[in-house]
DNA sequence: TACTTGGCGTAGCCATTGCTATATTTCCCC
DNA sequence: GGGGAAATATAGCAATGGCTACGCCAAGTA
Protein backbone atom coordinates (compact mmCIF):
# COMPACT_ATOMS: atom_id res chain seq x y z
CA UNK A 1 0.00 0.00 0.00
CA UNK A 2 1.19 3.55 -1.12
CA UNK A 3 1.66 5.90 1.83
CA UNK A 4 -0.13 9.69 1.22
CA UNK A 5 3.72 10.89 0.17
CA UNK A 6 4.70 7.90 -2.03
CA UNK A 7 0.94 8.85 -3.90
CA UNK A 8 1.73 12.84 -4.18
CA UNK A 9 4.58 12.03 -6.22
CA UNK A 10 3.68 9.53 -8.06
CA UNK A 11 0.69 11.57 -8.88
CA UNK A 12 2.84 14.36 -9.25
CA UNK A 13 5.34 11.95 -11.47
CA UNK A 14 2.42 10.99 -13.98
CA UNK A 15 1.27 14.40 -14.56
CA UNK A 16 4.76 15.64 -15.55
CA UNK A 17 5.50 12.27 -17.82
CA UNK A 18 1.58 13.52 -19.40
CA UNK A 19 2.65 16.65 -20.24
CA UNK A 20 5.94 17.04 -20.76
CA UNK A 21 6.78 13.46 -21.82
CA UNK A 22 9.58 13.35 -18.83
CA UNK A 23 10.06 14.07 -14.82
CA UNK A 24 12.98 15.08 -13.70
CA UNK A 25 14.00 15.20 -10.18
CA UNK A 26 13.95 18.51 -9.69
CA UNK A 27 10.78 19.20 -11.85
CA UNK A 28 9.10 16.67 -9.17
CA UNK A 29 10.85 19.03 -6.40
CA UNK A 30 9.76 21.82 -7.57
CA UNK A 31 6.21 20.75 -7.82
CA UNK A 32 5.74 18.76 -4.39
CA UNK A 33 7.95 21.58 -2.95
CA UNK A 34 10.93 19.60 -1.52
CA UNK A 35 14.23 19.25 -2.12
CA UNK A 36 16.13 17.01 -4.33
CA UNK A 37 17.41 14.99 -1.88
CA UNK A 38 14.06 13.90 -0.66
CA UNK A 39 12.90 13.30 -4.35
CA UNK A 40 15.79 10.95 -4.94
CA UNK A 41 15.30 9.18 -2.10
CA UNK A 42 11.50 8.28 -2.35
CA UNK A 43 11.91 7.34 -6.17
CA UNK A 44 14.56 4.72 -4.80
CA UNK A 45 11.23 3.41 -3.06
CA UNK A 46 8.85 3.74 -5.49
CA UNK A 47 11.69 1.67 -7.57
CA UNK A 48 12.03 -0.73 -5.15
CA UNK A 49 8.36 -0.90 -4.95
CA UNK A 50 7.84 -0.97 -8.44
CA UNK A 51 5.80 1.90 -9.60
CA UNK A 52 8.46 2.79 -11.98
CA UNK A 53 12.27 1.68 -12.96
CA UNK A 54 14.89 4.21 -12.22
CA UNK A 55 18.36 4.63 -13.85
CA UNK A 56 20.90 6.20 -11.17
CA UNK A 57 21.07 9.78 -12.80
CA UNK A 58 19.65 9.31 -16.01
CA UNK A 59 15.92 8.90 -15.69
CA UNK A 60 12.91 6.87 -15.01
CA UNK A 61 9.94 5.73 -16.21
CA UNK A 62 6.71 4.24 -14.70
CA UNK A 63 5.80 0.65 -15.27
CA UNK A 64 2.42 -0.51 -15.97
CA UNK A 65 1.49 -0.80 -12.19
CA UNK A 66 2.68 2.55 -11.64
CA UNK A 67 1.24 4.27 -15.07
CA UNK A 68 -2.54 3.12 -13.68
CA UNK A 69 -1.96 3.92 -10.47
CA UNK A 70 -0.67 7.55 -11.57
CA UNK A 71 -3.44 8.23 -13.56
CA UNK A 72 -5.69 7.29 -10.91
CA UNK A 73 -4.26 9.96 -8.99
CA UNK A 74 -4.63 12.67 -11.36
CA UNK A 75 -8.19 11.86 -11.48
CA UNK A 76 -9.11 11.69 -8.06
CA UNK A 77 -6.95 14.75 -7.43
CA UNK A 78 -8.68 16.76 -10.33
CA UNK A 79 -12.16 15.34 -9.10
CA UNK A 80 -11.56 16.94 -5.63
CA UNK A 81 -10.62 20.31 -6.91
CA UNK A 82 -14.27 20.18 -8.98
CA UNK A 83 -16.05 19.09 -5.96
CA UNK A 84 -14.60 22.03 -3.72
CA UNK A 85 -14.88 24.29 -6.55
CA UNK A 86 -18.45 23.52 -7.28
CA UNK A 87 -19.70 24.00 -3.87
CA UNK A 88 -17.73 27.33 -3.50
CA UNK A 89 -14.67 26.98 -1.51
CA UNK A 90 -12.43 30.23 -2.56
CA UNK A 91 -9.45 28.90 -4.94
CA UNK A 92 -6.70 30.27 -3.10
CA UNK A 93 -8.01 27.17 -0.66
CA UNK A 94 -8.48 24.33 -2.62
CA UNK A 95 -5.24 23.07 -4.18
CA UNK A 96 -4.37 22.81 -0.41
CA UNK A 97 -7.19 20.53 0.56
CA UNK A 98 -7.12 18.72 -1.94
CA UNK A 99 -3.64 17.29 -1.20
CA UNK A 100 -4.41 17.11 2.35
CA UNK A 101 -8.04 14.94 1.96
CA UNK A 102 -7.27 12.86 -1.40
CA UNK A 103 -4.94 10.35 0.28
CA UNK A 104 -7.85 9.70 2.81
CA UNK A 105 -10.88 9.02 1.20
CA UNK A 106 -12.33 5.36 0.16
CA UNK A 107 -13.24 4.48 -3.25
CA UNK A 108 -17.02 4.61 -2.25
CA UNK A 109 -16.54 8.21 -1.05
CA UNK A 110 -14.92 9.13 -4.40
CA UNK A 111 -17.67 7.21 -6.22
CA UNK A 112 -20.28 9.09 -4.14
CA UNK A 113 -18.36 12.74 -4.79
CA UNK A 114 -18.72 11.97 -8.57
CA UNK A 115 -22.47 11.54 -8.43
CA UNK A 116 -22.89 14.81 -6.48
CA UNK A 117 -21.17 16.77 -8.67
CA UNK A 118 -22.83 14.88 -11.90
CA UNK A 119 -26.34 16.39 -9.96
CA UNK A 120 -24.85 19.28 -10.13
CA UNK A 121 -24.00 19.13 -13.49
CA UNK A 122 -27.46 17.93 -14.74
CA UNK A 123 -29.05 21.17 -13.86
CA UNK A 124 -27.04 24.26 -13.16
CA UNK A 125 -30.15 25.81 -11.30
CA UNK A 126 -28.87 23.82 -8.40
CA UNK A 127 -25.67 24.82 -7.98
CA UNK A 128 -27.70 28.19 -8.02
CA UNK A 129 -30.15 27.50 -5.10
CA UNK A 130 -26.98 26.09 -3.36
CA UNK A 131 -25.37 29.59 -3.75
CA UNK A 132 -28.82 31.18 -2.57
CA UNK A 133 -28.56 28.96 0.86
CA UNK A 134 -25.41 30.35 1.27
CA UNK A 135 -26.03 33.83 1.28
CA UNK A 136 -29.48 33.29 3.65
CA UNK A 137 -26.84 31.64 6.11
CA UNK A 138 -24.67 34.66 5.58
CA UNK A 139 -26.95 37.03 6.08
CA UNK A 140 -27.78 35.55 9.44
CA UNK A 141 -24.79 36.61 10.69
CA UNK B 1 -0.01 24.41 15.76
CA UNK B 2 -1.79 21.40 16.40
CA UNK B 3 -0.37 17.63 14.13
CA UNK B 4 -3.45 15.63 12.85
CA UNK B 5 -2.87 13.01 15.71
CA UNK B 6 -2.59 15.71 18.34
CA UNK B 7 -6.16 16.77 16.99
CA UNK B 8 -7.28 13.04 17.35
CA UNK B 9 -6.26 13.21 21.07
CA UNK B 10 -8.14 16.31 21.98
CA UNK B 11 -11.24 15.49 19.91
CA UNK B 12 -11.01 11.69 22.04
CA UNK B 13 -10.32 13.85 24.99
CA UNK B 14 -13.25 16.26 25.00
CA UNK B 15 -15.84 13.41 24.10
CA UNK B 16 -14.82 11.53 26.74
CA UNK B 17 -15.00 14.23 29.55
CA UNK B 18 -17.97 15.56 27.45
CA UNK B 19 -19.83 12.13 27.55
CA UNK B 20 -18.35 10.40 30.91
CA UNK B 21 -16.90 13.19 32.65
CA UNK B 22 -13.49 12.24 32.92
CA UNK B 23 -10.89 11.28 30.28
CA UNK B 24 -8.35 8.49 31.49
CA UNK B 25 -5.68 6.67 29.65
CA UNK B 26 -6.89 3.59 29.20
CA UNK B 27 -10.13 5.03 27.84
CA UNK B 28 -8.56 7.01 25.29
CA UNK B 29 -6.35 4.43 24.28
CA UNK B 30 -9.07 2.12 23.35
CA UNK B 31 -10.84 4.67 21.22
CA UNK B 32 -7.92 5.42 19.02
CA UNK B 33 -6.89 2.22 19.25
CA UNK B 34 -3.23 2.71 20.02
CA UNK B 35 -1.59 1.57 23.43
CA UNK B 36 -1.94 3.39 26.40
CA UNK B 37 2.25 4.45 26.39
CA UNK B 38 1.42 6.59 23.30
CA UNK B 39 -1.16 8.39 25.20
CA UNK B 40 0.56 9.11 27.94
CA UNK B 41 3.45 10.38 25.79
CA UNK B 42 0.94 12.70 23.77
CA UNK B 43 -0.47 13.50 26.96
CA UNK B 44 2.33 15.01 28.34
CA UNK B 45 2.74 17.15 24.29
CA UNK B 46 -0.64 18.71 25.30
CA UNK B 47 0.00 19.55 28.51
CA UNK B 48 3.54 21.22 27.61
CA UNK B 49 0.97 23.38 25.11
CA UNK B 50 -1.28 24.16 27.20
CA UNK B 51 -4.54 22.10 25.79
CA UNK B 52 -4.94 20.36 28.93
CA UNK B 53 -3.48 20.34 32.44
CA UNK B 54 -1.93 16.84 33.80
CA UNK B 55 -1.49 15.48 37.02
CA UNK B 56 0.45 12.04 36.56
CA UNK B 57 -1.09 9.08 37.62
CA UNK B 58 -4.15 11.00 38.75
CA UNK B 59 -5.58 12.82 35.60
CA UNK B 60 -6.43 15.69 33.17
CA UNK B 61 -8.69 19.00 32.73
CA UNK B 62 -8.76 20.85 29.53
CA UNK B 63 -8.03 24.31 29.54
CA UNK B 64 -10.25 26.72 28.02
CA UNK B 65 -7.62 26.87 25.13
CA UNK B 66 -8.82 22.70 25.18
CA UNK B 67 -12.16 23.20 25.57
CA UNK B 68 -12.71 25.63 22.44
CA UNK B 69 -10.12 23.36 20.32
CA UNK B 70 -11.84 20.31 21.38
CA UNK B 71 -15.73 21.15 20.95
CA UNK B 72 -14.34 22.84 17.63
CA UNK B 73 -12.77 19.32 16.31
CA UNK B 74 -15.81 16.96 17.62
CA UNK B 75 -17.86 19.37 16.09
CA UNK B 76 -16.00 18.54 12.57
CA UNK B 77 -15.95 15.20 12.66
CA UNK B 78 -19.67 15.14 12.83
CA UNK B 79 -20.57 17.46 10.55
CA UNK B 80 -18.32 15.58 7.60
CA UNK B 81 -19.91 12.65 9.21
CA UNK B 82 -23.17 13.77 8.02
CA UNK B 83 -21.75 15.12 4.80
CA UNK B 84 -20.59 11.49 3.90
CA UNK B 85 -23.82 10.04 4.75
CA UNK B 86 -25.90 12.51 3.05
CA UNK B 87 -24.21 11.97 -0.18
CA UNK B 88 -24.50 7.83 0.11
CA UNK B 89 -21.14 6.63 1.21
CA UNK B 90 -21.74 3.05 3.07
CA UNK B 91 -21.81 3.20 6.79
CA UNK B 92 -18.56 0.67 7.17
CA UNK B 93 -16.06 3.57 5.25
CA UNK B 94 -17.73 6.78 7.12
CA UNK B 95 -15.59 6.82 10.14
CA UNK B 96 -11.99 6.11 8.97
CA UNK B 97 -12.80 8.74 5.74
CA UNK B 98 -13.94 11.20 8.45
CA UNK B 99 -10.78 10.30 11.06
CA UNK B 100 -8.74 11.00 7.99
CA UNK B 101 -9.51 13.66 5.77
CA UNK B 102 -11.00 15.84 9.04
CA UNK B 103 -7.53 17.31 9.73
CA UNK B 104 -6.85 18.57 6.21
CA UNK B 105 -9.84 21.05 5.41
CA UNK B 106 -9.76 24.16 5.76
CA UNK B 107 -12.36 26.25 7.81
CA UNK B 108 -13.39 27.55 4.25
CA UNK B 109 -13.86 24.49 3.58
CA UNK B 110 -16.17 23.52 6.55
CA UNK B 111 -18.07 26.12 6.08
CA UNK B 112 -19.06 25.34 2.46
CA UNK B 113 -19.93 21.90 3.22
CA UNK B 114 -21.99 22.84 5.98
CA UNK B 115 -24.38 24.81 3.43
CA UNK B 116 -24.29 21.31 1.36
CA UNK B 117 -25.99 19.64 3.88
CA UNK B 118 -28.18 23.00 4.82
CA UNK B 119 -29.12 22.31 1.11
CA UNK B 120 -30.18 18.73 1.28
CA UNK B 121 -31.94 19.53 4.52
CA UNK B 122 -34.46 22.43 3.26
CA UNK B 123 -35.59 20.16 0.60
CA UNK B 124 -35.47 16.29 1.73
CA UNK B 125 -36.60 15.93 -2.24
CA UNK B 126 -33.09 16.87 -3.25
CA UNK B 127 -31.51 14.19 -2.12
CA UNK B 128 -34.04 11.52 -3.60
CA UNK B 129 -32.82 13.27 -6.97
CA UNK B 130 -28.99 12.54 -5.85
CA UNK B 131 -29.89 8.87 -5.10
CA UNK B 132 -31.64 8.79 -8.46
CA UNK B 133 -28.60 10.12 -10.05
CA UNK B 134 -26.76 7.26 -8.76
CA UNK B 135 -29.36 4.74 -9.49
CA UNK B 136 -28.56 6.05 -13.17
CA UNK B 137 -25.13 5.92 -13.29
CA UNK B 138 -24.93 2.66 -11.62
CA UNK B 139 -27.43 1.61 -14.45
CA UNK B 140 -25.08 2.82 -17.19
CA UNK B 141 -22.66 0.06 -16.29
C1' DT C 1 39.68 17.00 -25.06
C1' DA C 2 39.58 19.15 -20.46
C1' DC C 3 37.02 22.21 -17.27
C1' DT C 4 33.30 23.92 -15.25
C1' DT C 5 28.90 23.79 -13.45
C1' DG C 6 24.35 22.52 -12.44
C1' DG C 7 21.85 18.53 -11.45
C1' DC C 8 21.74 14.53 -8.78
C1' DG C 9 23.03 11.10 -4.99
C1' DT C 10 24.50 9.86 -0.28
C1' DA C 11 25.16 10.27 4.60
C1' DG C 12 23.59 11.57 8.54
C1' DC C 13 20.52 14.31 11.32
C1' DC C 14 15.86 15.56 13.33
C1' DA C 15 10.81 15.46 14.40
C1' DT C 16 6.80 12.76 14.71
C1' DT C 17 4.31 8.98 16.32
C1' DG C 18 3.78 4.50 17.00
C1' DC C 19 5.55 0.13 19.45
C1' DT C 20 7.57 -3.25 23.33
C1' DA C 21 9.58 -4.03 27.66
C1' DT C 22 9.99 -2.62 32.03
C1' DA C 23 9.33 0.35 36.13
C1' DT C 24 6.31 2.82 39.10
C1' DT C 25 2.07 4.18 41.31
C1' DT C 26 -2.59 3.67 42.85
C1' DC C 27 -6.41 1.39 44.46
C1' DC C 28 -8.96 -2.32 46.14
C1' DC C 29 -9.51 -6.14 48.99
C1' DC C 30 -8.14 -8.92 52.65
C1' DG D 1 -2.35 -1.37 56.98
C1' DG D 2 -0.28 -4.37 53.52
C1' DG D 3 -0.15 -7.16 49.16
C1' DG D 4 -1.05 -7.62 44.60
C1' DA D 5 -3.29 -6.48 40.38
C1' DA D 6 -4.45 -2.99 37.22
C1' DA D 7 -3.35 1.31 35.49
C1' DT D 8 0.00 4.39 34.14
C1' DA D 9 4.82 6.10 33.14
C1' DT D 10 9.42 5.70 31.16
C1' DA D 11 13.10 4.09 28.18
C1' DG D 12 14.49 2.83 24.12
C1' DC D 13 13.63 1.28 19.30
C1' DA D 14 11.67 1.65 14.47
C1' DA D 15 9.56 3.65 10.31
C1' DT D 16 8.50 7.68 7.76
C1' DG D 17 9.75 11.71 5.46
C1' DG D 18 11.63 15.87 5.70
C1' DC D 19 16.31 18.65 5.92
C1' DT D 20 21.57 20.09 5.30
C1' DA D 21 26.14 19.24 3.87
C1' DC D 22 28.84 17.38 0.84
C1' DG D 23 30.42 14.28 -2.95
C1' DC D 24 29.77 12.67 -7.71
C1' DC D 25 28.36 12.65 -12.70
C1' DA D 26 27.79 14.28 -17.22
C1' DA D 27 26.48 17.78 -20.60
C1' DG D 28 28.17 21.63 -22.74
C1' DT D 29 31.69 25.08 -23.61
C1' DA D 30 36.17 26.62 -24.39
MN1 LIG E 1 -1.62 15.04 -1.70
MN1 LIG F 1 -2.69 15.62 -5.44
MN1 LIG G 1 -8.74 12.05 12.70
MN1 LIG H 1 -12.23 12.64 14.41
Amino acid sequence: MATPSMEDYLERIYKLIDEKGYARVSDIAEGLEVHPSSVTKMIQKLDKDNYLIYEKYRGLILTPKGKKMGKRLMDRHELLENFLTTIGVHEDNIYKDVEGIEHHLSWDSITCIETLLEYFRRDPSRADELMNVRKELEAEN
